[in-house]
DNA sequence: CTTATCACTCTCCATGGTCGAGCGCTAACC
DNA sequence: GGTTAGCGCTCGACCATGGAGAGTGATAAG
């Protein structure tokens, strides 16, 4: 599968790629060369990328065209990159912004999307992910009518979930109130997902069903706890410059459980262009995005945008962004 | 500068606008004839067209072709729209769905909005606004670090506040219990919004300033409880053909300052079109919004789509959601 | 393996001509 | 006065044509 390059032909599918990067034109022989400043002919280029585009690194639009690189060659693109820096202005950007935002978590998040966006010229994304490593740090059931209430979780991090709860019989505040009491014993101080006291047994036997269905409220506010926040979509339209791109990146943006499922992936840095997200070969887009280090909450920022873009300066920008907000939420 | 219109001036106008919703196209003297039935001749509907346009209701894009209606020929079709009726089909559909769906306020409205967009292809949105008629059921602080704290606040219409404090020196955990307490205790069953309590007297002299920053922190949490949930952008790709306008939508929709604004207006039913919002004149924009009726949160649904849609159909969608949305907060 | 050369292919764009839709105008009509 | 019929005019849509330019692939020689 993997295939073997000599140096030229590294050099001359790098030269593809950032040619491309750069104009958004098929990219001519002409051009490789001038880019690459390697001592040959035309000719010799044209041989190496007709080798490429055998091997599925390039098509021609038509013949007599120049070659746009496919997914397959950013890939090895991206893949290959040398490390990035961050530039120090930029980095005191972000420095600046996070030392003076005074929000909590999920405006923060919104408020980090934004940030990242508007200094990618992309839609970004931020979120928190699961529930591992957080404790409950206080448990509220609110009542809201006399068969519902409203369950309330603050985590360590800062996180907030909600969840109604439905109870099949009227219940009275004081009723209510001891079993928060009772419930708010068990779980404050726990980890958020530990498995919570499986049978009550001091508490009224006829309050037992309004704990169990508490404790089930619980359990599922658990599951679904993971929040994304997007910024900057509006940047879309001078991103792509085709409505059905649009569409398809709003369809990903929209579908949460997608969107958090591509954001799921491993920690540290990574790149995924379209194809590796079940998307139509040709959608071109590319997400760029970084796991949040540090010891509270597992979470990650990210940029979605065209694969043609400056990977270096994407990625360090959100490496620098997704550190400050480590360093920030440590805090 | 209001027009007055005889009978037939009236038909013509009505039907310049209806067969340009229906094709998109600049409306002919002779698809008005058909679409009136009026038993005049072509020469006199023409005449009456160049009337309107000369009065601002219509416009050719170049001689000798057909008018395209105004946004101020939009907006007198809009005041004189008849009554509209729900089909029982959708009716249905919009009461199953709130009889089906669970989830606590914010969700709810997220899935409000996800609705109403499926229901009518446009982007749609839903609020809560504003404080007024309010009241606090729960109060809580949780201490996060030494010097922060994270306040939250539930509503009896279900709505959670949050809002961090950063004090200026650090505070303990039993501090900043009697401080939760004592504060809870002026607040809680009092109207979100109303005075907080000048001058704690019963309290230590050194956790005074807590207390201060906490009550400051509240009041800024109720000047900003204003929620905007956005559902179903993924539609704009097929309601605009242009980039241009996607963008201008997407930036009303994520500027949420100016589209609480905008869904701030009277009660009731209203239309806006973008000529009326501040937007540039010819961008291809109409917001259809609807107050949720009822005793708790002042609510608003709405969608954003093209001058060209369906008048009845949507607004009585939009009404329909709005008025099942707002029995089901009710109870 | 590399190079020079050349014919070939394909897109892009400007040109020009035809067609038809739909208007405005004018003069006649009720 | 308002309404009508008729006619000429205007303008965009569509299409075929052809030339220019870019850039390739192939071939044959170094």
């Amino acid at each position: 599968m993997e295939d073997v390059f000599d140096d030229r032909r590294d050099d001359i599918l790098k030269a593809l790629v950032e040619e491309h990067i750069r104009t958004g034109e098929p990219v001519s022989s002409r051009a490789v060369l001038d880019a690459t400043g390697l001592g040959v002919s035309g000719a010799t280029i044209r041989n190496d990328l007709a080798a490429l585009e055998r091997d599925g690194y390039a098509v021609q639009p038509h013949t007599s065209a120049g070659r746009v690189p496919t997914s397959k060659a950013y890939r090895y693109y991206v893949d290959h990159l040398g490390p990035t820096r961050l530039r120090v202005a930029t980095q005191n950007r972000i420095a600046g912004f996070f030392s003076s935002v005074q929000l909590e978590l999920g405006r923060l998040l919104k408020a980090t999307a934004d940030l990242l966006s508007e200094m990618t010229h992309f839609p970004a994304v931020a979120v928190t992910s699961g529930p591992i490593g957080e404790q409950v740090r206080a448990f509220n059931v609110v009542q809201l009518a006399a068969n519902t209430a409203l369950l309330v979780v603050v985590t360590n991090s800062g996180r907030v979930c909600q969840e109604l709860v439905r109870f099949q019989a009227p219940v009275t505040a004081t009723e209510l109130d001891r079993v928060e009491e009772r419930v708010g014993q068990a779980v404050v101080g726990c980890d958020l997902g530990a498995e919570v006291m499986p049978t009550p047994s001091d508490v009224d036997p006829h309050l037992r069903p309004v704990v169990k269905e508490v404790v089930e409220a619980l359990r599922k506010a658990e599951t679904r706890s993971a929040d994304l926040y997007v910024g900057g979509t509006h940047q879309m339209a001078s991103v792509w410059d085709n409505l059905n791109t649009v569409q398809r990146v709003l369809e990903v943006l929209e579908g949460e459980a997608r969107m958090l499922e591509i954001l799921a992936r491993s920690p540290g840095t990574s790149i995924q262009l379209a194809s590796e997200l079940g998307l139509a070969e040709d959608t071109d887009l590319a997400v760029v995005s970084s796991s949040v280090p540090g010891s509270g909450v597992q979470g990650r920022v990210g940029v979605i945008g065209p694969m043609r873009m400056d990977y270096k300066k994407v990625i360090s920008t959100v490496e620098g962004v997704s550190r400050e907000l480590g360093d920030r939420m440590g805090s």
